[in-house]
DNA sequence: ATCTATGCCTGGTGGC
DNA sequence: TGCCACCAGGCATAGA
């Protein structure tokens, strides 16, 4: 499940390779993907050269002389550069074919992932980027106003720190690592957590997110490495994935609950709910 | 206004 | 071995 970690790995590799080449055609061979109309979104980036690629929370954002493609990879969504046609495997849904017949790919098992097209500079009108809130890399995020709204909420505080519309970029691994960094349990409500537990959930939650960043992101569950996803962060985790194994600060063992629908891990002994 | 439930998908897993 | 029910999960949407 790529966050923002390996989004940010993926936008640095695909820009590397692909600013300044020419989209000479595209296959759509599953069009759920892509969001409207298709003959919109082959003629607006037919003959269109990539010029840019930015990332804001776990979007993509591919930018081209008029247009822009917004990308959300879901849970399995990966780029690959396959250098021939015979290359190409069952789940590359949509084949952007580049100058000297080389091919970008979009390849998702799942077919979670989305595109969507707008015009450049009006990437924040569309209804999937509007609603973001300050991503949970920005230095400067203001913590005031995300206590503001979640200081009467209800939910447990992991299903906030997931909600892309309070603090966009963490998904479920990040917020397993951050809330054990934070020592709170992903159960307490948000409405108990004070303003100066949630600045060390913030603070913690950056640490986790830009030594991730650092090393390239997380890659765990994945059969098949993908373009710019080959992190190191997995070594790192201290909780996710780690049901049965010892706390490494209490020696206590990791338990897998589930808090808001998901699959989510604990120190018990650490993370005390209140 | 808030929150919860459901649908979208396929491969892997565990039970029989 | 094969069949099948079930699970994983980010986000949009519908419903409570």
């Amino acid at each position: 499940m790529p966050e923002l970690p390996e989004v940010e790995t993926v936008k640095n590799t695909l820009k590397n390779f692909l600013l300044g080449k020419k989209i000479k055609d595209i296959i759509i061979n599953y069009d759920k993907i892509i969001k409207y109309d298709n003959k919109d979104f082959k003629n607006a980036l037919i003959d269109q050269t990539f010029m840019d690629i930015d990332r804001y929370g776990k979007y993509l954002i591919f930018k081209f002389e008029k247009n822009s493609l917004v990308s959300h990879l879901r849970m399995e969504g990966k780029y690959f550069i396959r250098k021939n046609l015979a290359d190409i495997t069952k789940h590359d849904h949509i084949i952007f074919t580049l100058e000297n017949d080389i091919y970008l790919t979009y390849h998702d098992v799942r077919k979670f992932g989305t595109m969507e097209l707008t015009k450049k500079g009006e990437e924040f009108f569309l209804k999937s980027l509007s609603k973001l809130g300050p991503e949970i890399n920005n230095p400067n995020i203001d913590i005031n106003s995300i206590y503001q709204k979640i200081k009467t909420s209800s939910r447990p505080i992991k299903a906030v720190l997931l909600d892309q519309t309070i603090v966009a970029g963490l998904g479920n691994i990040y917020v397993d690592e951050t809330l054990f960094l934070a020592k709170i349990h992903p159960n307490k409500q948000a409405k108990t957590i004070s303003l100066k537990q949630l600045k060390i959930i913030i603070n913690s939650a950056q640490e986790v997110i830009n030594k991730a960043i650092k090393l390239g992101g997380t890659t765990i569950r994945s059969y098949q490495s993908s373009l710019g996803v080959d992190g190191r962060f997995q070594n790192e985790l201290n909780v996710h994935t780690l049901a049965g194994k010892q706390c490494k600060r209490c020696n206590t063992l990791i338990k897998k609950i589930k808090v808001a629908g998901r699959g989510t891990y604990i120190c018990p002994n650490c993370q005390e709910e209140e």
